[in-house]
DNA sequence: GCAAAAGTGTTTTCAATACACCCATGG
DNA sequence: CCATGGGTGTATTGAAAACACTTTTGC
C-alpha cells in the first residue's frame, strides 16, 4: 500500500436495518459490540465488502452467517461517506432495509452462539456505536415513506395475519391512528388481501379473521 | 498492494445524470469518451472517489472541473456493484441525479476545451459505454417518480418561467398529457408558484404570464 | 351477563377530472 | 381579420374521512 493510487482505495461496509413485527411492535435486529471501540454498544449488522462480490451478495451472506436469517426482503437505502464517520479508518457505508416475517424471525432463525443479538422496539433503541443511530433513524424514515405504497409490508406478514395486526403495523410506522372501517375497506376493496376463511384462536374478545396477501395485486398508493 | 486485505480495497466512482430543460425538452449532459475502451461512446460525468472526500464533495468538484457547472440540485440515486460492470477493474458506481436550470446550463457554464460534452434529449440517447445507459434509464425513472412530489422541478425553473413551459416539462417526464386548466389550478391554489406580474415576449399567440417558485411552499404529493 | 376486541354501512367532504369558450398578440 | 397559443370557470365523479352500533368469544 504505497503507490500514488492508494487514496483511491476505499473500504466499504454494508449495514442493514432488519425489521420484523412481534407482539404488535415493530422491532429491529441489532448486534452487541464485543470489542473496543464502542464495546458494549449496539451496531447494525453488516460486513466489509470485498472485490469479488456485489453489495447485495455481501449482505445476503452477512445476514446468513451472522444472524442465521435467509430469504428476506432487501432494499437499498443510502450511502454514508463522511470522512470522520469511523474514527479509525475511512469506511463508506451502504445502508439497506431488510424485512422478515415473525415466523422466520423467531422459528426459522439459527442463532450464532458467538454473536449477541437482540430485537429492539423502534421507540426504544439502545445506545449505538458510530453513526449507526443516525443511519437507523434514516432507515426508519425510509420505511415510513415506503409503506404508503401497497405490498411493502407483506414481507412482514407472510400468511394468516389479522387485520388489526396489519393496521397496528401501519399505525406504528406512520405514527398515527387509522380508522378501522376505512382501513379494512381499502385493503379488501383493492384486493390486496384475501380471506382464508379461518379465524385466530385465543386472546380476549371476538376472534379475528385471518388473511394472506394477494401476490397478484399490483402496486398502488395507499396513504 | 499485496496484503491479504487487498480484496477489501474497492474503487468507487460517482456518476451523475445532469438534467436541464431546453426548448421544451428534457436533456441530459453527457461526455464523449476519447480513449479505449469504448472510444467515441458517451458516458455519464463522474469521478473516482478518493479517501479524503465525501461522495457529495467528489461530485460537486467533478462537475465543476469537467463541466464548469456549479450550484446544482443533487440527489443520491443508486449503487451499482456488479463485479463485471467494468471489464478492466472492479469499480462500484454511485449514481446521482443533478438538476440545473437552463440559464445556468447555457450562460453560466464555463466549458472545458479538453472535454467534449453535449446535451441529449432523453428520447434520443446516443450509444453509451459500459452500463451507463442502464444507469441513465434508472435515473430517468427515478426522476419520474420524484416529480410527483412538489418542488422537485423548481431546480429546472429558477425564475420567470411560464405555466405552459412547466406543464410541458411534467408531461415529458410523466409521459402523458395533462389538462391545462387543472394543471394551473393545482399549482396556483397550492401556492407553489407566484405570479411575477410580467408576461413573456415574442413567439406566436397570446403572451404567457411569468411565474417563479414559492420557496416557502411545503412538499406535497402532486400527481 | 359482561368485558374485550372485531366486524360492519352510510353520509359528508374534498380533491381530481372532464369539458368549451374567450383573450391577447403577431403578421 | 385570422391564426396561434394562453387564460379562465363550472359541473361531475370518485375517493377519503368521519362516524356508532352490533357480533363473537372467554371468563
Amino acid at each position: 500500500m504505497d503507490s500514488g493510487l492508494d487514496k483511491y482505495y476505499n473500504i466499504l461496509e454494508s449495514l442493514v436495518s432488519i425489521f420484523t413485527i412481534d407482539q404488535g411492535f415493530i422491532k429491529v435486529l441489532l448486534i452487541r459490540k464485543k470489542s473496543e471501540p464502542y464495546k458494549g454498544y449496539w451496531i447494525l449488522p453488516g460486513n466489509i465488502i470485498s472485490k469479488e462480490e456485489t453489495v447485495e451478495d455481501n449482505i445476503v451472506n452477512a445476514i446468513d452467517e451472522k444472524l442465521g436469517l435467509r430469504d428476506l426482503y432487501l432494499k437499498q437505502c443510502h450511502i454514508y461517506s463522511d470522512v470522520g464517520r469511523d474514527p479509525d479508518d475511512r469506511i463508506i457505508a451502504i445502508s439497506y432495509i431488510g424485512l422478515v416475517d415473525n415466523v422466520t424471525a423467531w422459528y426459522k432463525r439459527e442463532e450464532r452462539s458467538d454473536i449477541e443479538t437482540s430485537w429492539f422496539r423502534i421507540d426504544d433503541i439502545p445506545k449505538m456505536a458510530y453513526d449507526h443511530l443516525e443511519i437507523l433513524n434514516r432507515n426508519i424514515a425510509f420505511l415510513r415513506s415506503k409503506i404508503v405504497n401497497s405490498n411493502v409490508l407483506k414481507s412482514l406478514f407472510p400468511s394468516d395475519f389479522t387485520l388489526p395486526e396489519l393496521q397496528n403495523a401501519y399505525e406504528q410506522i406512520l405514527g398515527k391512528k387509522l380508522d378501522r372501517r376505512n382501513f379494512r375497506k381499502k385493503f379488501i376493496s383493492l384486493g390486496l388481501i384475501v380471506d382464508t376463511g379461518d379465524t385466530n384462536v385465543g386472546g380476549n374478545g371476538r376472534p379475528a379473521k385471518l388473511y394472506y396477501f394477494n401476490e397478484e395485486a399490483k402496486e398502488r398508493t395507499l396513504f
